[in-house]
RNA sequence: GCCGGUGUAGCUCAGCUGGUAGAGCACCUGAUUUGUAAUCAGUAGGUCGCGGGUUCGAUUCCCGCCGCCGGCCCCA
């Protein structure tokens, strides 16, 4: 009789099996065959195995089938194979190099090239390939796994001509792997830790995406790969669903409402930088003046510097040196150099404010914010919408203080900036970025500089992701992070602390010793930058702003003309209030224009007849059509007020 | 900057294989004065992104440039 194994499930029970069986076999004979067919994948001991693995130990088991999100993951891994197959049976020669899967689906990179040139696929290639690729899980092969000796796996490769892979193996090796696992489903073979389906046809259907270019190790100087970005869902219904929800988010884009909504505007005369219509700019001055209030009220204090410096300062910050690249140099006409520059950033310039004045441990924290306008230059290719501009303004601060006041400072900040994003309900994700190699400071100053930020997210319950080694030579940071509607994820807030700028700068205070001593400085921000805090601001809201945010607040339309005098006394009156109300006095039917104000999304249409004209009021409709009852001016001024409060 | 795609009226788009362009909406004009998501009619609007080339002739084919879109890199 063979030895028996105890296997415990996630809900407790123990089953025995004879050691030896598959997690396969042993779901089928002591689950149920149901569960057996459904099954993707097995987590073992809490490690991820196939189903054709066996069991050959006690062990807890748990099983994941296409109910669970992680099996999602793993048969779009299988699809990646699948289409790399796809690829190398449709063009031979093409060489593999990894493919992972992603948030959104999967890629693939391949080296292709045609006469000594990388050869990128077109989109009817792409097409073929998809073709391919779902002929390949028709087929349902099953996916096989092996182990392979490291020697055994470079020849294998070598054999086929895979030097990428060939160059990953070596990689491995030189990490003291000894074997390698190796996938197989039909004739072709990767290498890959697994775990994958039992078969292609586990996969269910894969949608290919787009074709772009990558670099090897993502590196501008290596080779040119060709990236095949797909997708893969267990049925037509998920692929349908995701399709369509792409879709609405399509809806949702920043730079299609900002054209629907007239918002802002781009032209060729100055990319990456907008030009703000009315609206656009009532968006940007509220939240401009929000911020100001919010930064005054925690103890900031606004002030403005020069835009131009010449580059006796970026010398000194070391900009010259590090972000030339990135300035707008500008020259000077008498010399004939380009030795001026706008400025990128505000933060030397705040410490050339800072070098002002002798300061007294007493003054610090000094909180020095300014909301002027930044100019970068960056490459043409990264330009898009208003998530990336060339152009910009910053909600940034730099706060000047003692070594002592770092963990105030940051905790002070991190409530600010949750209050923000909370007024305006956006989820965002923390990243801490620790001490990298090369770096100036002493380790005990990191280790209380990453404590302040790490305990200061623990203490305010932000989940935070942890990037060890990412952090700027000069000092630890937060990044905080929102995702916009198609979910790429952009910065907006930071917190990042330096301890080398005040030593640049040569910047003091006398402490209480009577001793010079160098200020700690804290870059932050809280929107990061106007312009992309309003795109995200656009897709969160999908364009419906809350009250106070809305660049009109209120459209006015009257029945007939002959209500327009009393319109145009309630728009003087609720403007007089300091309300954005306007009068749509067009020519076009009452019905028309509630359309408009509708598409327009305006939070509140007021329709005046010959009724509100009488009772010297007004019938209010909310975005949406909810309609409220008439009701005398004052009492709608006040119903605004109250919606339209600031947070 | 790199790879790919793309660029026709303010917007959304149509325009087989080359023969100087159309629709809807918006704008403008006129009529209509209407109670909660499109009143009717008419006029007008484009050197087909820009510059070269091929051709008797280019929106259409080729080359270059610019913008935009999706990635890469980078980043607020």
């Amino acid at each position: 009789m063979a030895a028996l194994v105890t296997i415990t499930l996630p809900d407790g029970s123990k089953k025995e099996a004879e050691a030896g069986i598959s997690v396969v076999d042993f779901v089928k004979n002591h689950i149920g065959p149901g569960l057996a067919k459904a099954a993707v994948f097995a987590r073992g001991n809490g490690q991820d195995v196939d189903l054709a693995r066996t069991l050959d130990a006690d062990a807890s088991l748990q099983i994941f089938t296409s109910k669970n999100p992680e099996a999602l993951e793993v048969t779009r891994h299988d699809a990646a194979h699948i289409v790399a197959d796809a690829v190398q049976q449709l063009f031979p020669g093409t060489q593999v190099t990894i493919g992972p899967v992603i948030e959104e689906g999967f890629y693939y990179d391949f080296s292709r090239e045609k006469d000594g040139k990388p050869a990128p696929f077109s989109p009817e290639e792409l097409e073929a390939i998809e073709k391919r690729a779902n002929e390949i899980i028709a087929k349902d092969v099953p996916f096989k796994r092996t182990e392979i000796s490291s020697e055994d796996a470079v020849k294998l490769f070598e054999a086929k001509g895979e030097k990428f892979k060939v160059e990953i193996i070596h990689d491995i090796v030189a990490r003291g792997a000894k074997t390698l696992t190796l996938y197989t489903h039909g004739d072709w073979v990767d290498f890959c830790l697994g775990p994958h389906g039992p078969s292609t046809a586990k996969v269910g259907v894969i949608k290919l995406l787009s074709a772009s270019g990558a670099y090897w190790r993502a590196d501008q100087t290596k080779a040119q790969l060709q990236r095949i970005y797909g997708i893969s869902f267990f049925d037509k219904k998920g692929l349908d669903a995701w399709s369509k929800q792409r879709e609405e988010a399509a809806k949702r884009d920043h730079r299609r409402l900002g054209r629907e909504l007239d918002l802002f505007h781009f032209h060729p005369y100055s990319p990456g930088a907008a030009f703000w219509t009315p609206k656009g700019t009532s968006l940007y001055q509220t939240l401009s003046d929000w911020m100001r209030r919010l930064t005054r009220e925690d103890g900031y204090v606004e002030i403005k510097t020069p835009l131009l410096f010449n580059k006796n300062l970026w010398m000194k910050s070391g900009h010259w040196d590090k972000y030339k690249e990135n300035m707008f140099l500008v020259q000077d006409s008498d010399s004939g150099e380009l030795d001026y520059s706008l400025k990128p950033m505000n933060c030397p310039s705040h410490h050339v404010y800072y070098g002002f004045g002798k300061h007294s441990y007493r003054e610090l924290p000094l909180r020095l914010h300014t909301q002027d306008v930044l100019h970068r230059n960056e490459a043409a290719g990264a330009l898009g919408g208003l998530t990336r501009v060339r152009q910009f303004a910053q909600d940034d601060a730099h706060i000047y203080c003692r070594e002592d006041q770092i963990a105030d400072e940051v905790f002070r900040f991190v409530k600010l900036l949750d209050r923000v994003y909370n007024a305006v309900g956006l989820k965002y994700e923390a990243k801490l970025s620790t001490r990298p190699e090369k770096r100036l400071g002493s380790d005990d100053l990191w280790d209380r500089a990453e404590a302040a930020l790490k305990d200061t997210l623990e203490k305010m319950n932000v989940a935070y992701e942890l990037k060890p080694g990412d952090g700027a030579f000069y000092g630890p940071k937060i990044d905080f992070v929102v995702s916009d509607s198609i979910g790429r994820k952009w910065q907006l807030g930071t917190m990042q602390l330096d301890y080398i700028a005040a030593e640049r700068f040569d910047l003091t205070y006398v402490g209480d010793d009577n001793k010079e001593h160098r200020p700690v400085v804290l870059h932050r921000a809280i929107f990061g930058s106007f312009e992309r805090f309003i795109a995200i601001l656009i897709e969160h809201f999908a364009g419906i702003f809350p009250a106070w945010l809305s660049p009109t607040q209120a459209v006015i339309v009257t029945v007939a003309d002959r209500q327009d005098e009393h319109a145009k006394k309630v728009v003087a009156a609720l403007n007089a209030k300091g309300f954005r109300v306007e009068f749509d006095d067009r020519g076009m039917s009452m019905q028309k224009k509630i359309r408009e104000a509708e598409i327009g999304k305006v939070p509140f249409i007021l329709v005046i007849g010959d009724r509100e004209v009488e009772g010297n009021a007004v019938a209010p409709r909310r975005h949406g059509g909810e309609d409220l009852k008439s009701m005398s001016v004052d009492a709608f001024a006040e119903l605004l007020a109250k919606e339209a409060a600031i947070p």
